[in-house]
DNA sequence: TGGATCAAATTGTGATCACAAAATGCAGTT
DNA sequence: AACTGCATTTTGTGATCACAATTTGATCCA
């Protein structure tokens, strides 16, 4: 029998579906990590955990299936994505290719009110990187991008974008915990800068380095401890 | 009552699911354009047209909602998304983004007898549109952009570049028909020409062409008469 | 003619059940 | 101790039913 899943706890507004409701709690547990990857998913198991019946679980599993967020085997059974080198490094490329792309279109579109917010979510992004806290770390650190990015109303890049942050959330906490410090450069910084001075091709490399030295470090080095440990 | 709904035969194998297929079913026709944008689509009539129950047909178009090729409305209701210019233009250049980052990417791994074959695939398409068959001009087109792409096995690009497909689907027949002379400059063969020459920067000029010139074009021509005729 | 009203039909949702396939656990054998 | 074979349990799948909300369409009134 399978340890229980406890997935964190989210507010239910009372006109939500229970097929939503399901798919807001699963889908917030893998963006931030609470489920590590190879996990396997029961539909049963996940109906009781949630307090709904199978029916609506099934169709929450679809949709996060879709997004890339979990895989479903030929035995039918579904799972949370195994990370390997090429596919860290895909996600990690195209994250900048994507994000990069929308953060110069929603340039012509940003006002100084909306980068002093920026600066004000990025302060708190810096207090709670320094509480160790990284669920809300990683939140926090979502939002800031996606401030940027839905600056300019864009229903094409935003689900793209926020797929590749749920194909990497089951990674996050693994990498984590193989960073003794997990700690990165400011890049935030940079991008404001680049806001602030209306630099869109300064813009595009602060986006980037921001993904690369961010995730895209630490979840290099976790990679390689990982690997070095199963050879 | 809403006209009934016929969908394109699909082979269905042995051991594919109703679920899997009434998700073919439905796909292919958005992909190939035959459900027209604004359309609504109901659980019980897609079941019937399929001729399986509710339970599978509720799970594809689940799928197919975040895929972003359905969308669910507030009232719960199923339409396909209607095109508007800027989404359009979103869409556009969000496959020049990204295609032209793939197919980079997968340069590198292109063989000259891929090449060949590519070669070969694209004769077939001059054919097809010739012979004005809109099906299966589309469906080659999207396998010699595929066939291109997968050459370097990429999990995470390949389900977002046929997602945006699948979004520009149902507008592509729109947009056929307002155009009395959907021709396009062939620049499959600048494609072809950069990829022996194992030119990146050329390959990734040629694809955004490709890209602009033959959906972009079409589309933005057809999309200035709809939006002149409403006005 | 135009708009409000209300009953009937339609539709999405979620739970339950039956069935088949797969996984699991336990003997028994080598 | 390791492997095989078989019964049991677990699991995914799909159909059906009940219920609530929405939509539809006809009727009535101004």
């Amino acid at each position: 029998m399978p340890e229980a899943l406890s997935l964190p706890e989210v507010p239910r507004p009372n006109d939500v579906t229970s097929q939503e409701y399901a798919y807001r709690r699963l889908r917030h547990a893998l963006m931030i990590g609470a489920i590590a990857p190879g996990r396997a998913l029961t539909i049963r198991g996940l109906a009781e955990a949630v307090g709904v019946s199978p029916t609506p679980v099934r169709e929450a599993l679809r949709r996060l299936s879709s997004e890339n967020a979990l895989h479903v085997l030929e035995n039918r059974r579904i799972v949370v994505p195994e990370m390997t080198t090429q596919r860290f490094e895909e996600l990690i490329a195209m994250r900048c290719c994507i994000e990069a792309h929308a953060a110069e279109r929603a340039l012509p579109y940003m006002s100084d009110v909306k980068i002093d917010e920026l600066e004000m979510l990025d302060a708190r992004i810096d207090s709670a990187f320094e509480a160790n806290d990284l669920e809300a770390s990683t939140t926090l650190n979502h939002r800031f991008h996606k401030e940027i990015h839905a600056t300019n109303p864009t229903p094409v890049a935003l689900p793209m974008i926020e797929s590749l942050w749920l194909q990497l959330g089951p990674f996050l906490r693994v990498a984590a915990g193989y960073a003794q410090e997990y700690y990165t450069v400011d890049r935030h910084k940079e991008i404001l800068t680049a806001l602030r001075k209306r630099d869109a091709i300064a813009l595009a490399i602060a986006m980037e380095s921001d993904i690369r030295d961010g995730v895209g470090r630490l979840g290099r080095t976790a990679l390689r401890r990982i690997l070095g440990e199963a050879a």
